[in-house]
DNA sequence: GCGTGATATTGCAATATCACAATTTTATAA
DNA sequence: TTATAAAATTGTGATATTGCAATATCACGC
């Protein structure tokens, strides 16, 4: 078929799984490494420094963008990203939180 | 093109982008839930539980083991699935990590 | 051996994702 | 107003993923 069937899972099982997913391809980690690195940084950079096309790194800034992960200043002709760190620790909770329960339900 | 680029990232970045594709599927995340609460689980509960066909259970199922998450046990006709958990707890440190330098570098 | 039950594999259709060229939008500078 | 530069959007082709029916494989009991 194609498509997920995400109505059978539940609200959280389908939250876990969309951060991850969001951190399932190289091209949003080494994104989400750079702008952390560089606190600000424009798509331009971003694309110099990974060497995919603008709109291939801007659709993965969209994805990153789409789980609130990223924050916006417009500066003259540029728009600078940098991380929201709040929602990046709710991501590392929610996805770390999963593997933690994992771990303690095995031990049970 | 449809392919990840793979080869312009480094070990790192592609081994945080595999944990996380794993987990980036609600499928996966309920079936490791499942295997985890009940400490040994086989194919067929699983589809019982989960509601996919069991070719597709099976194919998720190939998938968290690829990357080293799942035991199997032979028991009769049965085959008995547990976590691994030495390598979930490795999972849980690449993915745990990456959280934690991306907001180390935020704060510098 | 033969049937049975459990799981993996194969083949296929539908959808999603990845990557990029071309274009559009937006904002500044001249 | 016009040029320019940055980034988003659109359109497209190629590949990957999701899900399932059909089939194959494998291990047991008879």
């Amino acid at each position: 078929m194609g498509f997920t069937k995400k109505h059978i899972f539940n609200e959280h099982q389908n939250l876990v799984a969309n951060y991850s997913k969001v951190l399932g391809h190289p091209a949003r980690i080494s994104i989400i490494q750079l702008i952390s690195d560089k606190k600000y940084c424009n798509c331009n950079e971003l694309v110099k420094a990974i060497g995919l096309a603008q709109p291939t790194i801007s659709q993965h800034l969209a994805e990153i963008r789409k789980i609130g992960l990223l924050k916006q200043t417009v500066k003259g002709k540029n728009l600078f990203y940098s991380i929201n760190i709040e929602k990046l620790n709710i991501c590392r909770r929610v996805v770390n939180d999963f593997f933690v329960k994992t771990q303690v339900s095995c031990g049970k």
